[in-house]
DNA sequence: CTGTTAGCGCATTCAA
DNA sequence: TTGAATGCGCTAACAG
């Protein structure tokens, strides 16, 4: 059983004055001499007095804790993104609560409603499976609300993404620099937006270079090593001309690296790759891989400090804010 | 902003009845007739109530929130834990606020007192860093605290952990009855206390066999690849009868795998490897690692339903919910 | 079975 | 500069 607590109560009557003293020493708000000030922190000090998160809630409405939403805390992107956010939460005082989707949108609108009973003072909504309605309908019953990796254009919600375009960009320049032509492109599964904004990112870059746009070159596939293995294996029988792959993600980079041997080709020699993610894999497979890393960790602590930052949400359009990827070269892809 | 938001007293009046009975119809508690309850929960869905959690909570002295505390989110141990605690506290409508102690005793007594504010029900600790004293006292301050992977013994505190002791003895069995015999373990870092745990099953297992229990082969590593790789050379040119590793974890174990081609060694032929963890990597590494895997989420799941069911804490002494890791035979010690 | 009264612990009016 | 009353939205304890 827990002790008694002390209430603001017992500090104005210890210190003898009224609880409202109390308060304006403690939160520094209206004036109150320097003299009582002191005496009342004292007395709190002495007391060990905590204010009630809740009681102060409830009275101003507001609590100091933000709702993070995500698909599932067990990936990695996640769970990195969720480091970033508490750590900006924790240096501005705030606490988290977090709820996992699971990829189900009803859970995420419940989950939604529930943070709405608990006051949260604004939400970080991170891959919404929402559709457009519903998500501003959600939105607006927030104080705040910001979306990672996933816009609303002209609605006026904030969102926090990766650049995948600037990344694949990138990635493909730095192909085509080493003297690679014919570049393929494994895209990922075909419902993913941020495979969508990497396969834009692909094309405009090899149309920088006026090189061939043909769609035989991009291939979809399972964002899984089997996946990537496969889909390499398809594109490289159809088109053996290919001398450069970019990959949805580091998964099925390696399995196209896998791909390569079981065809006899030499990489980087013969075909350089490069994937997304830079897992921890990516380093120590053999050659090496290429890869895009983007700061997850940075992207919570953006989302966080754009929620508290926030002049609130009468945003003007167009304010996302990208983090770009950066491109580590290792052996796949010199 | 955002709109008014209807209270019971809305609801109240709309219904024609008192708030008690708004709240009785509600909450499903003392008496009331099926007919109010029928009308009032009509209103209350016409309407759209939802209960303030912050006025629940004040009213009752209880929230229903609960305190993840973990070292580091971003660990997988720690995000696949949180996954399953999330999952336990959804089912039974509770919600989750996780910190970081980024290993830090200071800031963990410090989240323990802000969780103290915020009034939550319970707290999940893992992996706690505070001295006895400091834990008990802390525990003390909340109506319910479970430990992960850190115990208390004769605390009355309940813990769920998991058991590397058993985990350990099956590993070392394992190796024993592939026809290994001198069996080295790579003992992790020298402050682990889960590595402690895992050094008393290795000896166990050798004991049961009447093996040597000769202290040169165990040596301590950095819990990474280089670490591993480092203690692996040093131990098997310092014994080159060697025939079989138990690792501390799996990049621990990569490592060896590496130490053993560097020498010429081959795996298993030569030298069986183990590891623990089962991370991602040891199923791509070649030869496929063979190692130990613990279900964090189950374990998260546990901690959640222990300190929900909480018989609270009048515990009789050996309250300790252990999960038993599951061997992954593959390649490296088939 | 239902309504009334009185808090939960704080901050926000207002006066003084 | 300080204090007294009032309310945040809900439930507990007691009536009737």
């Amino acid at each position: 059983v827990v002790a008694h607590r002390v209430t603001i109560a017992d500090v104005a009557r210890e210190a003898g004055v009224s609880q409202q003293t109390v308060s304006r020493a403690l939160n520094n708000k209206g004036e109150i001499s320097a003299g009582t000030r002191q005496h009342v922190l004292e007395i709190v000090g002495r007391l060990d007095y905590r204010p009630s998160t809740l009681a102060r809630g409830l009275a101003t409405r507001h609590t100091t804790t933000i709702g993070l939403v995500v698909p599932d805390i067990a990936n990695p992107f996640f769970s990195e993104l969720a480091r970033g956010a508490e750590d900006a939460a924790q240096a501005a005082s705030h606490s988290i609560v977090f709820c996992n989707t699971v990829e189900d949108p009803e859970r995420e609108l419940s989950i939604l409603r529930t943070l709405e009973d608990q006051r949260v003072d604004g939400v970080v909504l991170c891959s919404s499976r929402l559709p457009r309605e519903g998500l501003l309908l959600a939105a607006s019953r927030h104080p705040a609300l910001v979306l990672v990796n996933r816009a609303a254009p002209g609605s006026g919600l904030r969102s926090v993404a990766v650049d995948d375009e600037a990344g694949a960009v990138a990635a493909v320049r730095h192909l085509v620099r080493s003297g690679r032509r014919a570049i393929g492109f494994l895209a990922g599964p075909p419902a993913s937006s941020s495979g969508e904004r990497r396969r834009l990112g692909y094309l405009a870059a090899m149309a920088e270079y006026a090189l061939e746009p043909d769609p035989a070159l991009a291939a979809p596939c399972a964002p899984t090593l089997e996946g990537g293995r496969e889909a390499a294996l398809a594109l490289l029988r159809a088109r053996p001309d290919v001398d450069g792959l970019f990959c949805y993600n580091d998964l099925a980079a390696v399995g196209a690296l896998q791909a390569c041997t079981a065809l006899g080709l030499s990489v980087p020699g013969q075909v350089a790759v490069v994937g997304c993610d830079d897992i921890l894999l990516a380093g120590l497979v053999t050659p090496a891989l290429s890869t895009l890393r983007s700061d997850q960790r940075l992207l919570g602590r953006k989302a966080v400090e754009a929620l508290l930052d926030g002049n609130n949400g009468c945003g003007d359009g167009a304010d996302t804010i990208w983090i770009r990827p950066e491109l580590v070269v290792r052996a796949s892809a010199p």
